[in-house]
DNA sequence: ACCCAGGATGTAA
DNA sequence: TTACATCATGGG
């Protein structure tokens, strides 16, 4: 595997992986949520990718194109616009220098799109570890560097999992949406990642023709694996901070008030929304 | 026992 | 269109 190293500032890969934004990464030793090895790893497109911070400098480890190891940790965006929009327009100086070593990762459509129909109702460790079920039940695990990686099953893995199976996984209702939503990838022959060239309506109006998947689930697949940083996902948290911070752009629907919040929260919204999230579940600012 | 969690769906008004 | 009950499960 090759070895690259960057140079970044205002970055810190473990807040941006542990932050509850992915389930798609593990700690290499453990379990993602626990204190631990500093290595991380996820698959993308088939491969192993590794990824250690020291300091100012990430090293990663994959075959994998240097653009697509970029992209998948997100240090290709700027956030500084973002900081400063929001400083300058809103006023949130608090958040802005708390949470602006957070990056906005890319994961695996197919993958991000399963943890965040298993999210609905449910708390951040619980997804976490419902997703690593499944990859330890249905997917491949592989030997990498010494150590047993596991790994998230494709579209034709998981059909394996019938109902009950999900059900004894904890997923609960949920299990039922997972089958559903596999079947209609696997019988339509459904490439998530073609999604990407589509405007952001048409892109989350055929997410939400899976089921399970509302407009918030959509907003969290087309932000965290799709590349739309317009997307505005809207969840309790976001909520919140919306009546409390910017009650101008409450509309009383979400469709309302997430339109509002993609034209005027920032340049990319959905890089905005991430700071104002995480800033909220960390008690820094207040709901 | 009671409440809630990165919500979505089906049904009724 | 909007309002509301229902859906599993575990942790506080």
């Amino acid at each position: 595997m090759q070895e690259r190293v960057f140079e970044v500032q205002n970055t810190n890969i473990e807040k941006t992986l542990t932050c509850g934004q992915t389930f798609s990464w593990h700690r290499m030793d453990g379990k993602l949520f626990e204190e631990g090895d500093s290595k991380f790893y996820t698959f993308k497109r088939g491969k192993p990718l590794i990824v250690e911070q020291s300091g100012d400098e990430i090293i990663t480890k994959s075959e994998l194109s240097e653009k697509v190891v970029k992209k998948t940790i997100g240090l290709h965006r700027d956030y500084e616009q973002n900081i400063k929009y929001l400083r300058d327009n809103h006023e949130k100086d608090l958040v802005t220098e708390k949470h602006q070593d957070l990056n906005l990762v890319k994961d695996e459509p197919f993958p991000c799109l399963i943890s965040y129909i298993c999210s609905s109702q449910m708390r951040i460790p619980r997804i976490k570890r419902m997703f690593d079920d499944i990859a330890t039940t249905f997917g491949e695990s592989q030997v990498v560097e010494g150590n047993r990686l596991i790994r998230f099953p494709t579209p034709e893995q998981l059909a394996e999992a019938s109902e009950q199976d999900l059900r004894d996984l904890g997923l609960g209702y949920r299990a039922e949406y997972v089958v559903q939503t596999v079947q209609k990838i696997n019988e339509e022959g459904i490439s998530l990642r073609d999604l990407e060239s589509l405007e952001y309506e048409e892109a989350k109006r055929e997410l939400k023709e899976f089921h399970g998947v509302g407009d918030k689930v959509a907003d969290c697949v087309l932000l965290f694996s799709l590349d739309f940083t317009e997307a505005v996902p809207l969840d309790t948290w976001a909520k919140k901070v919306v009546a409390k911070h910017f009650p101008e752009l409450e509309a009383g629907t979400y469709q309302k008030t997430a339109q509002n919040l993609r034209e005027n929260l920032a340049p990319d919204p959905g890089i905005a929304q991430e700071y104002l999230f995480h800033a909220a579940r960390n008690g820094d600012l207040e709901t």
